[in-house]
DNA sequence: AATGATGTGTTGATTAGTTAACAAAATCGA
DNA sequence: TCGATTTTGTTAACTAATCAACACATCATT
C-alpha cells in the first residue's frame, strides 16, 4: 500500500488519542469538537481534513481499534482473519488488557452502543466459522445458539473490563473455555434426546 | 510576544525530546542527526529548519532548560533574574528533581562540558548579586570565593544527580544552607584576623 | 422572546513539514 | 589503503496544517 504522510498519522493520533482521554473525562455527548482539537494540540479545522464530525470520528476510531483487534488476535492463523473465541479466547483478553483505557472509555460510556454491536458481530463471526468448520454440525439452525454464546461472551467481556479486569487474562481464558465446553455437551445431549 | 506557529514548537519538542532519550541511550558523540530525526518521528530536512547541527542543537537545548530553571527559581522575585543559591537553594533542586531525566542525560555524558560551564556561570552570577547587595563586603576581591563557592555548590548537584538523588531537595537545601553559614563565619573570622 | 456566549462547519492565504534526490564528507571493514 | 556504506547538509516540488475570519446554529439565562 502506498505510504501515509508521517504529518497525517501524527494528526490521527493525536485526535483520537485525545478523543480516548476525553472520553475518560466526560461523557461522549458532552464532548464538543473544540474540546476535542485543543486536547490534541491542534487546529479545529485540521480536524475537519480528517473526519466530518464526532460521530464519525468516534466510529472511525470504533473501526480502527476493533481491525487492530483482530489483527492481534488472528497473526499465527491462517485463511481471512476471524475471531475465534471459542477456541482461544486468550488473546483477546490479553489483547483488551493492553488496550485498557480504549475499551474502558467504550463500554463505561452511556449511549454508545455501536461499540457492542460490532463486537458482537466479529464474535457471531467466529463462532459462525467454527460452527461451519465442522465442529458442532446441525444444519443452518444455528442463529439462536449463536446469538445467545454471542451475547453472553460480550457480556462477559463488558463486565470484566467495567470492573478494571479482576481476574487475569488467563483465568478469564481458562473459565470461558470450561463453560463453552459443558455448553458443548449440553447441546449434544440435547440434541441426543430429541433425536431419541 | 508574537504567537508561534505551534507546528514549530511540536517539531522542537520532539526533537529535544529525542536528543534527550537518546542521551540516556548512548554518547553525545556517538549520537548522528538521522537517530535524532528517527526517534522524534520527524523528515531529517525538518531539524535543519531548526537547528545547524546537532552542537546547535545541544547547545539551544541547554541553553533553553536553564533559561526555565532560572525562570522556575525567580518566580516571586523582584528585579533581574538571577540564581541566588546562597539564600534559597530550595527550589532549584526541586526543579531539578522534577526534569531529572535531562539533567542526568547532560551531567552523565561524557565529553559536554558546556552544560557545566553554563550553571557555573549562572551560579557565580547569582553569588555575585548577592554579594553585591551587602551581605559580605570586602570590596570587589571576591573573584576566588565566589569561584570557590560556585565549584563547590556545582559539584554538590552533579554528585546529587549522578547518584540519583539519593537525599531529598529538602534535606539538601537544609545542608547547604548549613555549610553556607559556616562558610560565611569562617570568611569574616579570616578577614578579622587579617584587620587585626 | 431577546440576548450573549459558545459551538459548528467552511474558506483562503500562508507557512511548515514531507519526500526524494543529490553531491560531498566521514566512517568502517577488509 | 581502498571501496563500500553511512552520514551530512542542501534543494525543489508538493502536501498538510495553521491561522483568522466568516455565517450560522445551539444553548442557557434573563
Amino acid at each position: 500500500m502506498a505510504k501515509i504522510d508521517r504529518r497525517i498519522l501524527k494528526t490521527r493520533e493525536a485526535i483520537r488519542n485525545a478523543l480516548i482521554a476525553l472520553m475518560s473525562e466526560k461523557s461522549f455527548e458532552n464532548i464538543t469538537i473544540n474540546d476535542i482539537s485543543e486536547k490534541a494540540n491542534l487546529n479545529r479545522g485540521t480536524l475537519y481534513l480528517h473526519y466530518t464530525d464526532k460521530y464519525d470520528l468516534l466510529d472511525k476510531c470504533i473501526k480502527d481499534h476493533l481491525s487492530n483487534m483482530l489483527n492481534y488476535c488472528t497473526i499465527s492463523q491462517v485463511g481471512e482473519a476471524k475471531l475465534d473465541v471459542i477456541n482461544s479466547p486468550l488473546p483477546l483478553f490479553q489483547y483488551l488488557e493492553e488496550h485498557f483505557s480504549f475499551y474502558s472509555s467504550m463500554l463505561t460510556n452511556k449511549g454508545i452502543t455501536c461499540f457492542q454491536e460490532q463486537l458482537i458481530f466479529m464474535v457471531k463471526n467466529g463462532i459462525n466459522e467454527r460452527l461451519k468448520a465442522g465442529e458442532i454440525n446441525q444444519g443452518d439452525d444455528n442463529e439462536v445458539a449463536v446469538q445467545y454464546m454471542a451475547s453472553a461472551f460480550v457480556g462477559v467481556v463488558e463486565w470484566w473490563i467495567k470492573n478494571n479486569m479482576p481476574l487475569s487474562p488467563e483465568v478469564m481464558a481458562q473459565q470461558l473455555w470450561g463453560i463453552f465446553e459443558k455448553n458443548y455437551s449440553l447441546v449434544r445431549a440435547l440434541r441426543n434426546s430429541n433425536e431419541g
